[in-house]
DNA sequence: GTTGACCTTAGAGTTAACTCTAAGCTTATA
DNA sequence: TATAAGCTTAGAGTTAACTCTAAGGTCAAC
């Protein structure tokens, strides 16, 4: 049975956030002691470890209280449930990566067509792609 | 000379984003009428246009604050500080691609891993993986 | 001269996931 | 026994960038 701040140093959440885990469902500590302190078994850091990985993978609280109903009732959840909530991160993470890998080139063709010196801004070309609305292309970054 | 939702028009950001981003002190209005209606200059549209530009390249509204305070004065500023900005924005953009890319990667190995039917998610291998702290590897996926 | 569309402002609400504070018990240590 | 560390709760604050509302003034058209 662990306090709070063990699950802590455990966990490497803090005892706010397993708090605010708590306040949202997700977690929970079995026991308390007589002052109401939280004591947490050992499914309980299982179960507080299964959101922490969850969470690492990219999904939301909401997400993982839906994993975690399953979780906790197999038999009445399919693998699809699981799969769909899987699939749908996925395809978000997809998009975000797609939108910040096109920030990403855009940001790397600027620093390669700026100088980056000293000398004041008036010809910067970063300014200026910025201000034609970043109509520079490939030819102009390898130039 | 432009009302408000002409300017949201020719932008695409809404009147309430316009009004948003002038109380933030990016933009201006240049003349006002009578009744108090903004009405925006030529000179306004094109400061609009580099905030909308430097949106979607991923800068922030403050550094867009301080790329607009070098764009009014380009003489008093160097490319120096035009590339740190912008390094210092691809430093984060790419942080963030590489945590995204770590997400993706594992929540396709995850859905490789399951079968996504109908059956009850007793041995649902997603929620084994999450179970486990994510201790699965490229062998278990390519099973 | 009255709709209806558009404009104004100040300020509140939204989202996600924390993060922190205050006020007050409890427990361990010296 | 006193001090410090740790626990409790409710609830407020944080962040970024909007997004919306309310209450009211303005303007063009019929």
């Amino acid at each position: 049975m662990l306090k709070i701040s063990e699950l802590s140093k455990k966990t490497g959440l803090t005892a706010h956030t397993l708090r605010y885990y708590e306040k949202h469902g997700l977690i929970n500590a079995s026991n308390r002691s007589e002052a109401g302190y939280r004591f947490y078994t050992d499914s309980d850091v299982r179960r507080v470890q299964f959101v922490k990985t969850a969470r690492n993978t990219g999904f939301s609280l909401e997400d993982i209280g839906q994993l975690l109903s399953i979780r906790v009732d197999k038999l009445s959840h399919s693998c699809q449930e699981v799969t769909d909530i899987t699939r749908k991160k996925l395809d978000e993470v997809s998009a975000k990566l797609t939108e910040l890998q096109s920030m990403q080139q855009t940001l790397q063709l600027l620093l390669e067509s700026c100088c980056g010196g000293p000398e004041n801004a008036t010809h910067c070309s970063i300014m200026e792609a910025l201000d034609a609305g970043l109509l520079l292309d490939r030819e102009a970054a390898s130039r």
